[in-house]
DNA sequence: AGCACGATTAACT
DNA sequence: GTTAATCGTGCTC
């Protein structure tokens, strides 16, 4: 049995995913190992009116993933040597997607180190392009359907958070993009990640 | 601690 | 030709 999520969760309003996904366990599987951690910041983007969403320019080669079923992985690359990882929202054929931007580390806490060579704990997994090096997930993986159960990138069932101690804003890195879309508080973060330390420890 | 900038490529105008 | 859902480095205060 599994408790990965199934593609219901993911067919619903892509505000209300990102929302619910912070507690989730995002897992890849390297080989024989697991790679896995709690999801503590999600962004949604959805939407042609969505002026910060990559479809906002319509279907292109590059966004038909996030018109297509949800709960497949939308992999795409960005200013020239960073991969980012999101998970496809909203009915088959309406635009939608979760920015996975950080993790809480718990499993394979060797193979992330060596893949981010070297740096402080810290800067492992603190935003959304180092959390795909960290995991070894790049383009390869756009289009995989998280929801199969041999797809090596999905999410399982997590902790569930109380909204108090989520925080609201405003999305990252949109400093170009008009109102209302740049201000809109589709972000959720974990205040303080480290209550989640606190309770795996047990 | 905080800010500015260069890296480097694909997709879109 | 321009821009981009970023990161790491190096410089200044």
């Amino acid at each position: 049995m599994t408790d990965r999520l199934s593609a219901s969760f993911y067919t619903r309003d892509t505000v209300q995913v990102a929302r619910e996904l912070i507690g989730k366990r995002l897992v890849r599987l390297d080989g024989k190992r697991r790679i896995a951690g709690v999801i503590t910041e999600t962004e949604a983007y959805r939407g042609e009116d969505d002026l910060a969403c990559h479809c906002r320019s319509g279907q292109t080669p590059r966004t038909v993933i996030m018109y297509g079923p949800p709960g497949k992985a939308y992999v795409y690359f960005v200013y020239g040597m960073h991969w980012l990882l999101n998970i496809v929202t909203e009915k088959d054929g309406y635009p939608g997607a979760v920015l996975i931007r950080a993790i809480h580390p718990e499993e394979g806490l060797d193979l992330i180190a060596k893949r981010r060579n070297g740096k402080p704990q810290k800067q492992w997994v603190d935003g959304p392009a180092k959390l795909c090096q960290a995991l070894g997930i790049d383009g390869g993986f756009n289009g995989v359907d998280t929801c199969s159960n041999d797809a090596h990138v999905f999410v399982e069932t997590g902790i569930e958070i109380p909204s108090a101690l989520i925080q609201k804003t405003p999305r990252i890195g949109l400093e170009k993009v008009p109102e209302p879309w740049r201000s809109k508080p589709w972000r959720f973060a974990l205040t303080d990640p480290n209550l989640i330390l606190r309770e795996s420890k047990e």
